[in-house]
Parts: C-alpha cells; structure tokens; sequence
DNA sequence: GCCAAAATGTACCGCACGGTTCATTCCTTT
DNA sequence: AAAGGAATGAACCGTGCGGTACATTTTGGC
C-alpha cells in the first residue's frame, strides 16, 4: 500500500475492486430508474469515474452487468434484515415486529423493488437463472417459519397456518405500498402516502396478518 | 354498406376504426409485454394486418401509441367490473363479494396489470397526464364506499373506516398476487398459484379485509 | 529493472429501430 | 364525373446505442 501521490502527478492508479463497485453502484441506480432496455450503458458510464470500455471489460455486456447489479441490489437489502431480532419477543409480538419491519424496510429500499418490478416483467428471467439470489432467499422465510411454529406451540396461533402463504400477505402489502405509489397516488390521492397515512396503513396491515394468524379468540382481549 | 368483393378482387378497402383497432390490440399485448422502451414498432407493425406507416398515422409516434394502449387497457378491465352488482348483499357479504371478485379480476386481465406495473416503473407519467384515465377511477371506489356506509349504519363495520385505505389493502393483494408472480415462484416455489393456493390465499385475503373492516365481535360468530 | 498480464483510455463500428418521404389508391361530396 | 381529401403501401433515412479494436499504462513477480 502506497501513498497516491505520484498516480495524481500523472496517470492513473488501477484500483479494480473500486471500479466494479463504481460501475455497479451506478449501474443499479439506472436500472432501477430506466428498466433494462430504457437504460443506456453511455449513461452509466458517463455517471461513472471510469468508461464504457471497463463496464465490458469486467461484465462482458449489457445483460451481465444487469444481472450484477440485480444480485447487488438483493444482497443490500437481505443484509439488512438480519438486524432484526425477534426470539426474545412473544409469538404475536414477534410478528407484528416482522410485519412492521418489513413494511418499513421495502420502504427504505425503493431500488430493490424497483429491481424486482423489472424482473417481474422479464418474468423473472434473469433472477430465476442466479444462483447467488436463490441462496439468499432460502433464509428468507426462516424467521416466519420460526414465529408461525412458536406461536402453534403456544396455542395462540391458528393451526394449519401456511407460513409461506403469510410472507405472501406481507411481502403484498409491503411491496405494493412502494411499487404501485406512483399509479395508486395519481388516481386517488397522495394522502396514504404522507406521514399519517403510512402509519394508519402500516397499523392496519399488522392488524390483518394478526388477524389471519391468531385464532380468534386470542386477539379480542389484547388491544396495543 | 356494400359488398367485400370488389375489394378483395383488386386493391384494398379502407377501414379506419378497425385498422386502429387493430394496431391498439397488438400494441396493448406488445408494451405489456415488454415495457415501453423494450417493445419495438416494427415488432407491433409485423402482427398487425396493416403496416408501421399507418401506426405513425393514427397514433403520431410510439409515445402516442403507447398512451392509447394504456387507456384501452384501463377501459376494458373497468368495463369488465361494473358487472358486479352488490346492492341486495348484507355489507359483510357485498364486502367478501367484491374482495373476491377484484382478486379474480385482476388474475383474469394480466395485461391490464403490466401495464400498470410499466407506468409505475415510468412513475405514473403518461397515466397522470390521461384525463380519460382519470375520470374512469373516479367511480372506482364508489362501490367500496356505498358498502362502508351501509355496514356501519348497521353497526357491524368499524368507526372511522377509510375507503381508500380499505381498497389499498384489496388492490395490495389482488394486484401483487398477479404482478410479482414471477418473481415469488421462481424464489418459493409455484404451489401457491396453483387452484388450491389461489383459493387458500383469496380464502385468506377476504378474511384479513374482513376482519381490518368488521368489529371484532362481528366477526366470530359468522364462520362462512 | 524487465516482462508478462492485468487494467485502462480513445476512438470507432454496425445496425437496429424510431420516424419520414413520396407515391398510390380509395371514398365522399357536389 | 371530377376533384380533393382521407387512407394505405413501399422504400428509405439518421442516429442512438450496444459493442469492439487497438493502443497504452500500471502492477506484480522474479
């Protein structure tokens, strides 16, 4: 390791971790904007420190660099969801944790869903071919499935309870509520949207799942 | 009104509407499948029984095309919902109606979806700037909203119940249910959009809108 | 220090694709 | 029946954009 001086004098100092990361970093962030073919591989590069000639250079095309970018994109977010603890907490506890969680977290990462809503019209194309995205989803529903047991142990969760069919209430809710914003706000109004409105909905979307979760007669008596 | 025959002898016969008809119906199922950026004209002009020529006619460039696709799009699958007639059905059953209905809608008009899922990635642009999609939603929520009132003049739907936020909790899970299908097999396998998934979890939605909807000592004693 | 290999810069290419030009045929009006 | 506009056909065009050729610099191994 040496001091850069002399690269900034004249020339270049090759750093090509740093360039890939450069490239995939933006290159993420106009996918996700554009769409695969409304994206120009000229305007990443130009948002890039480097050029064209190094995006091929390292990810042979277009379609390559697509594919990186869309592993890029799931990674981040599936690194986040690891903060979340959840096995000290009681069963109905621990799922309105996770639902709220979810909710929160596809909200902060717009990029990813934007991501995953072109995959969803590449029919998955390209996402179903990866390897890397197949592993890390396999701990997606881990958790979920974890919950889902405890809480029939327990006796306040509904038997039969289908915890894949659960993430698909949650994954819904969460995922629409960032991905159809735009049409959903144009037509009706942004007020859900806005603070107040997010909450409400957010409260209202754990109060569902509960509702599908718990037996009945669990939920009158407990009242937030 | 005369005959075919002498046009099909020797040259062609005009025919306005339906060669734009024509080009619409090929346009719709062409952007819905692959974005706007990603359908090409030449691709539309090829199944359609005329020529690219008349497309830049009709419809001014691909942009103009593309608009009145949408809006055919949104025309039908409105048409198609103002057959549901819940007026007779006590609240809670006019409710668990329309829940149902919309998520077997929207499964039975996935064009209809991707182009919604192609505005959203846009940013709802060209749908904002549609005055004819704007007036056919006005009466979307309608029907929703007659039913909140009637269930909570009867006493059996919650105070401060809001329409808008009960129909973004049913869009939420009869629109994703068709959208991000691609993307939620490929990861979890397909079992949940086979017949008996879909029936489990329309099963499970309607319950879950029941329950955000219906006071909590409704609920128990109805069990289907 | 020297050399091969890795990494980067510059300039360029081919063609796919959105859009147009120009000519021709059909239809309505008077 | 003539004319003028609407509707259609066939070929063409300019360029945006994905991808490449070729030269040059940097780096690490010996």
């Amino acid at each position: 390791m040496r001091s850069t001086t002399d690269a900034e004098r004249r020339g270049w100092t090759q750093n090509p971790e740093a360039v890939q990361q450069d490239i995939l970093t933006v290159a993420l962030s106009e996918f996700a904007e554009n769409g695969f073919s409304g994206a120009r591989v000229d305007t990443i590069a130009s948002r890039t420190q480097t050029s064209k000639r190094m995006i091929y250079y390292y990810f042979g095309d277009k379609l390559g660099l697509y594919t990186r970018a869309l592993e890029a994109a799931y990674l981040r977010v599936r690194q986040g969801e690891t903060q979340l603890e959840l096995d000290h907490l009681a069963p109905q506890e621990a799922l309105a944790r996770l639902v709220a969680f979810t909710f929160d977290h596809h909200r902060a990462n717009p990029d990813f869903i934007r991501m995953v809503m072109i995959e969803n019209i590449h029919k998955a194309r390209h996402l179903a071919e990866s390897q890397v995205i197949r592993d890390l989803n396999e701990a997606a529903i881990d958790k979920l499935t974890e919950i889902c047991r405890r809480g029939q142990d327990a006796g306040v969760f509904r038997e039969g309870l289908d915890p894949a069919a659960l993430h698909w209430q949650i994954s819904a809710a969460s995922f629409f509520n960032v991905s159809n914003r735009p049409t959903f706000s144009a037509i009706f109004g942004n007020a859900l949207f806005e603070d107040d409105g997010q909450e409400a909905i957010r409260r209202q979307t754990v109060d569902a799942i509960l509702a599908i979760a718990c037996k009945p007669e669990v939920r009158d008596p407990e009242n937030e």
